[in-house]
RNA sequence: GGGGGUGUAGCUCAGUUUGGUUAGAGCGCCUGCCUGUCACGCAGGAGGUCGCCGGUUCGAGCCCGGUCACUCCCGCCA
């Protein structure tokens, strides 16, 4: 029998009951009666109960010692007398008559306590990481994020996948995130870089004839953080699989999803099979590329409408002349709402920096009015045909936007939000899923005021790649693939672009030379002309999953040692200095500007 | 880089609206009492640069300016 324990504290019942156990952990909780002192035991596994009477010597001890220090006891099993029994507690039908007990580690008094639930501040939890991580909550997310990475490996293996580490040194990339760099001393004034994923590591596995491919891979961008952003590094499930369409990848990944999601969540998974949106499709039903589908509020084009005569909404129609659009959104019979549900959102709409939501309210008064601020400016007639667009009835209000294309997205998918939440129409017990596909290859940036890629530089074009039209760039889409779920995008992919003559030029059009390209991908480039197969991949996010699995809304409630948003280390005080030697080594001067 | 929010005891927070005696509560901590608790109870006690700096004022936790920290968002994140 090993020395600390014999049993764990989430193991004794009354099948041991009258038997001598040793067991070890954290004091949780002190209940001190004078002349009898109950303690909770706490472990990795539960709580069990401890009694000692003022006649034991180590009664005491017990006494002084402060939550959190770490005991072994031993004593006798005992059934808890009728009447005091805790039915919250697994091993609530008996409890342990101290004999004897060491202190095995002293604990001072906490920064903050362990027991309880309460909310503590985020830089104090993160400073003393071990003692937040030993919290239930907390403890149960880790648990959870190990169990849905061996579970992910577990159903991989099985469908053939092969599971590899990719370097974590390799080379700074153009396009994509701020790359993280790591100095080089054998050759001074180089630099690694942190992989921003192991995107053509895995292309290259794929050439190397490896068929299939994943790994719980670490990935490094030196970007800003979000609630559902890590600074720094991420996880991602990084796949890939050799002759493949886009069919099979979502025909495994979907599956995948499912299975895991059904298995580490009671929650209700609307579609089993994840419903196709196109790019350019949720753009203009939500907004945006990551659309929430469990929100029932979907948005309609009525640009048209603002040049009838028959609508005297001059601000609007004078916009809609010099180019703007506009966008509604239809809620379903509210025109009995308050009037402060309305200027709340128009309110909420100021805050966001637009002019404002205008809004009004479809009844019936004879005919059909709009009542409201602007509804005095729609005839009968125009009003019939808003409805017809917007599949829309009397009783419904109507939120109209105007202004820029991207800006109307912006903000009514801002608001699609924003009202669904205040009018309670989102069901928080449900993952619905999709996948967003058809996205294009390009874009036009209008700061740069010039094409560049949308997403994956080494995404497949569709259609004929003889017949690509290279002048009108902007309408070529790429085999490019994301799933979201309930408004947050899980994972980006694509079929690769396997033909070097195909990638130079798309990269051209993108403003890269041949010579560019060889030099910047030179690894995979030069693979690509010795034999590579059609394959294509998928990386879903580790962490976004598990928040979503875990319901929290912040990625470092998954996380067992995050940093803050300033990219600190709270914890081990990273990054930090380092001495002049080591920056001799490697050739760097510090020229820091303040 | 920009915008919003927060900052008062170890922790959670009240007090700021309308400036006015010695800044409060709960939890935690310390001391004492208590033999059936499981958020044990009871009595007492310690603990404060009201984030920091400056200003206004007879007087600032409260008003003003600046600054710092944390956080949320925008930019950024192929």
């Amino acid at each position: 029998m090993n020395k600390y324990r014999s049993h764990n504290c989430a193991e004794l019942s009354e099948k041991e009951i009258d038997k001598i156990v040793y067991i070890s952990g954290w004091l949780h909780r002190k209940r001190d009666h004078g002349n009898l002192l109950f303690i909770d035991l706490r472990d990795h596994y539960g709580i069990t109960q401890c009694v000692i009477e003022n006649n034991n010597k180590f009664f005491t001890v017990l006494e002084k010692s402060k939550p959190e220090s770490v005991l072994k006891i031993k004593g006798k099993v005992v059934r808890r007398a009728s009447g005091t029994e805790n039915v919250e507690l697994k091993t609530g039908k008996i409890e342990i008559s101290i004999e004897t007990l060491e202190v095995l580690s002293n604990a001072k008094e906490l920064p903050m306590p362990v027991f309880g639930e309460k909310e503590y501040p985020e830089d104090i939890r993160l400073k003393y990481r071990f003692l937040d991580l030993r919290r239930e909550e907390m403890h149960k997310n880790i648990i959870l994020r190990s169990k849905v990475i061996s579970f992910i490996r577990e159903e991989l293996l099985k469908l053939g996948f092969l599971e590899f580490q990719t370097p974590i040194l390799t080379s700074s990339s153009p396009e994509g995130a701020r790359d993280f760099l790591v100095p080089s001393r054998l050759n001074p004034g180089k630099f690694y870089a942190l992989p921003q994923a192991p995107q053509q590591f895995k292309q290259l596995i794929m050439i190397s004839g490896f068929d299939k491919y994943f790994q719980i891979a670490p990935c490094f961008r030196d970007e800003d953080a979000r609630a559902d952003r890590s600074p720094g590094e991420f996880y991602q499930l990084d796949l890939e699989m050799s002759f493949v369409e886009q069919e099979d990848v979502f025909s495994v990944v979907e599956k995948l999803m499912i299975n895991l999601f059904k298995k580490f969540s009671s929650k209700k998974i609307i579609n089993d099979a994840f419903p196709r949106i196109s790019y350019e499709n949720a753009m203009m039903k939500y907004g945006t590329d990551k659309p929430d589908l469990r929100n029932p509020l979907i948005i309609f084009e009525i640009t048209d409408l603002f040049n009838r005569e028959d609508i005297k909404f001059d601000i609007f129609k004078k916009l809609v002349k010099s180019g703007s659009i506009v966008r509604a959104i239809i809620t379903k019979n509210t025109k009995d709402k308050p009037r402060s549900f309305f200027d709340n959102i128009d309110k909420w709409a100021k805050e966001q920096g637009a002019s404002g939501l205008a809004y009004f309210t479809l009844e019936k008064d004879g005919g059909i009015i709009g009542k409201g601020p602007v509804g005095k400016f729609f005839s009968e007639e125009a009003l019939k045909e808003l409805i017809k667009i917007c599949d829309a009835e009397i009783g419904d209000s109507v939120f109209l936007a105007c202004g820029k294309k991207k800006e109307v997205e912006q903000l009514l998918s801002l608001a699609r939000d924003k009202i669904a939440n205040d009018l309670n129409i989102i069901n928080k017990d449900q993952f619905s899923f999709c996948w967003i596909v058809d996205y294009p290859m390009y874009e036009y940036d209008e700061k740069l005021k010039k094409i560049i890629f949308s997403h994956n530089p080494f995404s497949m074009p569709q259609g004929d790649i003889k017949q690509l039209n290279f002048n009108k760039p902007l309408n070529i889409k790429a085999y490019q693939y994301d799933i979201v779920c309930n408004g947050i995008e899980l994972s980006s992919g694509a079929i690769r672009n396997h033909i070097p003559e195909l990638m130079y030029k798309l990269f051209s059009v993108a403003g890269y030379t041949e010579k560019e390209v060889n030099d910047k991908f030179s690894g995979m480039i030069n693979a690509f002309s010795y034999g590579a197969p059609p394959h294509g991949g998928i990386a879903p996010g580790i962490d976004r999953i598990v928040m979503l699995l875990a319901d929290k809304k912040n990625i470092r409630e998954v996380t067992l040692f995050p940093m803050n948003q300033n990219a600190e280390d709270l914890m081990m005080q990273a990054p930090s200095n380092v001495s002049e030697k080591q920056l001799k080594e490697l050739s760097i001067k510090k020229d820091i500007k303040k």
